[in-house]
DNA sequence: AGCAAGTATTCTGTATGCAGCATAATTTGA
DNA sequence: TCAAATTATGCTGCATACAGAATACTTGCT
């Protein structure tokens, strides 16, 4: 109908804004942040009316944000005793990185495929920007970036559902992702890897993209599997 | 009371588990359910006066099993307006099947590397028994064993995140499938590139099954295409 | 003192009530 | 007759209230 079709997934923008948000939409975004953020310890139960009250909102938006953070695996219902934040085991941990895995190979490929060449650039912007932040040793923007970068990647694929999909699970494990990379051994080791992955974008070498990404995605393995 | 300090740190596994349900899980299922079975209609609006009274449910019960039917993309939530069953045009169709590719295919090659013989042999026994649904043309139960055929092999990976995402995938695009089989043709293709996964499975070679189930899914963009 | 049983409290699960917004209907003017 | 504005209705969004379950605590008994 429309041809907006300039760069994919910019659709949205063209849309008048929708500021309504509801209350249970901020409630989720505040409590996903929580979460990830490890201001929930693992295990810890969430008490509705303290929370609530906490948040400044009342029980019925909070309950309803915590049944989609069950469904986005984030905390686990258990019936007439509430949630709790959920624990993941080194088992959880890899099951979590194979699906990442694979989800980010796609995302990969098709973005040497399909992305536009403004996309790939503003990618290896990030990138830069990012090991900027490696040599002045900024871990914590350095980090937000790394993680720019690979959902960046994803979203270069055009593909809304495998962007969601991506995301949900690296929420589940981005806390962890964090933690691991201390040291400056594995720093180091991940950051080279990060310039194999661009190099191969750059390239549009789909298949080089893949197998860096699937390297990568291994060695974070290796590196955060030690935090649990 | 229980003596569960006997082993400290596994205590979740020793847990009995809870079949409690609460309202708001079998709320859900039923819904799913009739989105899945085209009850709902796509695009219609979900009155929850209305649904909560058909099913004999309040109001807020309904309310969470809607906010999580939103979080798994069945149905859309247009703040002030209400609920309404997802439209999926080409395109969402397009990218689901893409990213159900690749999960499929990391599901059938951890399969072939891990699963047991007993698993595999139950494929197979779910597969030859499609078979005679299919010479018998009961269509609605060969499509239910097709499904089941689909996530037996995801689950043969033994990988519960791969599981639990290409079933939340499977549910949005279900409906679809079932009615893009029509036609003699195009089920006799279906029919022939299962027997071609199955075969692949059973000789465990990973890399041919992937292959045959890239085609599979290639095969059922083509026909699924149609109903849009 | 230790254990068990009963009680009390706290929290979840569900229902109901109220306010605001969106849409539909109706009326009035040109 | 048609269009625009205003009213009216119905539904959603949120809060509060109530019932049942689970846990913590207290008290009595061995």
């Amino acid at each position: 109908m429309t041809s907006e079709a300039g760069t994919s997934g910019e659709a949205a923008e063209a849309y008048p804004r929708i500021q309504r948000r509801t209350l249970h939409d901020e409630v989720l975004e505040r409590l996903r942040d929580m979460i990830i953020e490890g201001r929930f310890a693992p295990g810890q139960r969430i008490n509705e009316g303290l929370v609530g009250a906490q948040l400044g909102v009342s029980r019925t938006p909070l309950r309803e944000a915590i049944k989609t953070l069950a469904s986005e695996g984030l905390v686990e219902i258990q019936p007439a005793k509430g949630a709790i934040v959920r624990k993941f085991t080194a088992q959880d941990l890899l099951q979590i990185l194979e699906v990442l895995k694979a989800l980010e190979q796609l995302g990969g490929r098709t973005a040497c495929a399909q992305a536009s060449d403004a996309a790939i650039a503003a990618i290896k912007a990030l990138h830069d920007a990012m090991m900027e932040l490696y040599r002045t040793r900024n871990r914590l923007e350095y980090f937000k970036l790394n993680q720019a970068i690979h959902s960046a990647v994803v979203a270069a694929s055009g593909n809304d559902v495998l962007v969601e999909m991506h995301a949900t699970l690296q929420a589940r494990i981005k806390r962890l992702r964090f933690i691991g990379n201390e040291g400056p051994e594995k720093w180091a080791g991940a950051v080279a890897e990060h310039e194999e992955m661009i190099e191969a974008l750059t390239k549009r070498d789909g298949e080089a993209l893949a197998a860096a990404i699937g390297k990568h995605m291994d060695s974070t393995l290796v590196r955060v599997r030690g935090v649990l």
